[in-house]
DNA sequence: ACTCTCATGAGACTGAGTTCCATGTCAAGA
DNA sequence: TCTTGACATGGAACTCAGTCTCATGAGAGT
C-alpha cells in the first residue's frame, strides 16, 4: 500500500504501528519496507536501520533541543530545564505515538537499550551547552556533567509516569522538579561564593541575604571553618 | 591455543585483546572462539554475545555494588558515595585492562552505546537503593532519581579523566565530588524542611542557623514569599 | 538529443545469533 | 561391569540485519 506523498512522522507511525502489532522480532525488515512500498534497499537507504525508524523523532527533538538552547536566554539553568520541558511537551502532544512506541520498547530489551542510548545524548547536549554557557572553574565542571544528568533522569521519570497516568499534569510537574533540582545546583554553578550546607559555592556579591542550614550535629568548629570560608 | 585452566577475567581479557589488536568488526566469533579453544557454540552458550564478552566484569561489579549497598551503614547518602567510588577503585586497580576496554569502546560506536546501557544499570542500582532507604513522600522521589544519574555521571566523568590521565588521584578526587554533590542533595532528601534558597526543603528543626542566598534581582515580594513559607 | 546526477531496486554477500541434533563425559545406581 | 541420565560440547543448517555493487530509470540542464 503505498502512499504516494506522506510526511516522514507519518512514515515511522505506520511502521510503529506494524512493528507493535506483528511484534518487533516477528516483523522483518523486507515486511517494512514491502508495507511502505519501498525496496529493502531504499528502507536502509532512508531509515539507516531498524531501530532507528523507532527513534526517528528523537533525531528531531534533539536537533530542536540544539537550537532552542542556542537562542536561550541569560539564565543556563533555566534554559536547560525549558528544553528539558519543551522536549516532554514534544512527547504529550502525540500521545498515540507515545504509548505506541513505549509499548514497543516495554516488547523489546533492545529498543529499551537503544532508549537509554537516545537519551544519552540529551544529557550529551546538556552538557556541552552547560560547559559552553558556564564559566566554571575546572573543579565544579563535574555539576554540569551532574546536573545534565539529573535533568535527563527527572525528565525520562515524569514520561514515564504520564504515560502510565494520562490524568497527570506532566509538564507542570516537571517544571516544578527541575525549578527545585536547578535551585539545588545553582549554588554549585555559580562563579564563586558560599551555599547552603557551609561548604564554597554562592556568590555572595549576588546576595542581598546570606542564609545557610547547618546540621544540627555539626562540628561547631567545622562550622567556624566554613563560615570563615564563606565570609572570607 | 587453548589453555588448559584460565579464570573467567583472564579469558575476558585474552579476548579482548585480541579485539584490540585486530579490531572488533574485523574479528569474528569464529576467531574468538578459535583462540580460546571453544567452538561457536560454546563461545554463545558461555558469553551469550559478542558484545557480552567485552562487559564481562560489569555484571560482576553490578553484583558487587548489590551487596555492597545491601550491607550499607545508616547515611543512605554516604552508601551510594562509597558505591560509587567502590567501582571507581575497582577499574583504578586494573589500568591495563581498562585501557584495553576504552581503547576498544574507542573504536566502535556499537561497543559505546552498550557501554551507556551498562552505565544505566548502575543507576537503577543506586535509585532502587535510595527508594528503599529513603522514607520519601512521593513528591521527592525524583531528588532520588536524580542523585543517582548524577552520581554515575559524576563517576563516569572521573573515570575518563583518569584514563586519559594516571596520575589523576581518582579516587580521591572522586571523593569529594560526590561528597560535594551528596551535601547538595541531602536538603531535598531530608524528611521536611526548607532549604538555603528559600525553597521548601531542609528541616529546620535539625538547623541551628538559617541562611540562604537570593539573587539581587529577585523581586522582594517572592523573597517575603519565600520567607514565609521558610519561616512558617 | 545528450549527459550528468541521483534515487531506487535487485541480488549477492558477511556475520551475529538461534536452533536442533549428535557426541562425549562423568557419576550414580543396577 | 553395564546402564542410564544429566550435562557440556561441537557441528551444521538456518534466519535476518546490514553492506556492497551494479543496473535501471527519471528528471534537470545543456
Amino acid at each position: 500500500m503505498p502512499h504516494a506523498a506522506q510526511t516522514l512522522p507519518e512514515v515511522t507511525a505506520d511502521a510503529i504501528g506494524m512493528l507493535g502489532e506483528r511484534g518487533y522480532d516477528a516483523t522483518s525488515v523486507d515486511d517494512l519496507a514491502g508495507a511502505l512500498g519501498i525496496s529493502r534497499s531504499t528502507f536502509f537507504r532512508r531509515f539507516g536501520s531498524k531501530e532507528d525508524i523507532v527513534f526517528a523523532d528523537h533525531t528531531y527533538l534533539l536537533d530542536r533541543l540544539d537550537t532552542q538552547l542556542e537562542v536561550a536566554g541569560s539564565d543556563p539553568l533555566s534554559a536547560v530545564a525549558a528544553g528539558a520541558v519543551a522536549v516532554l511537551t514534544y512527547h504529550v502532544g502525540r500521545r498515540e505515538a507515545s504509548l505506541l512506541r513505549n509499548s514497543l520498547l516495554h516488547s523489546n530489551p533492545v529498543l529499551r537499550d537503544r532508549e537509554l542510548v537516545t537519551s544519552h545524548r540529551y544529557e550529551r547536549a546538556f552538557v556541552s551547552y552547560l560547559r559552553a554557557a558556564l564559566p566554571l572553574p575546572p573543579e565544579r565542571e563535574w555539576a554540569a556533567t551532574a546536573l545534565a544528568a539529573s535533568v535527563v533522569a527527572v525528565h525520562n521519570r515524569v514520561l514515564r509516569a504520564w504515560l502510565r497516568d494520562e490524568s497527570l499534569a506532566a509538564a507542570d510537574a516537571l517544571r516544578t522538579q527541575l525549578r527545585e533540582l536547578t535551585e539545588v545546583f545553582r549554588p554549585m554553578l555559580a562563579p564563586t561564593g558560599v551555599g547552603a550546607d557551609g561548604r564554597t559555592n554562592a556568590a555572595p556579591s549576588s546576595a542581598r541575604a546570606l542564609i545557610a542550614v547547618f546540621d544540627r550535629d555539626m562540628h561547631p568548629e567545622d562550622l567556624f571553618q566554613h563560615l570563615r570560608e564563606t565570609l572570607e
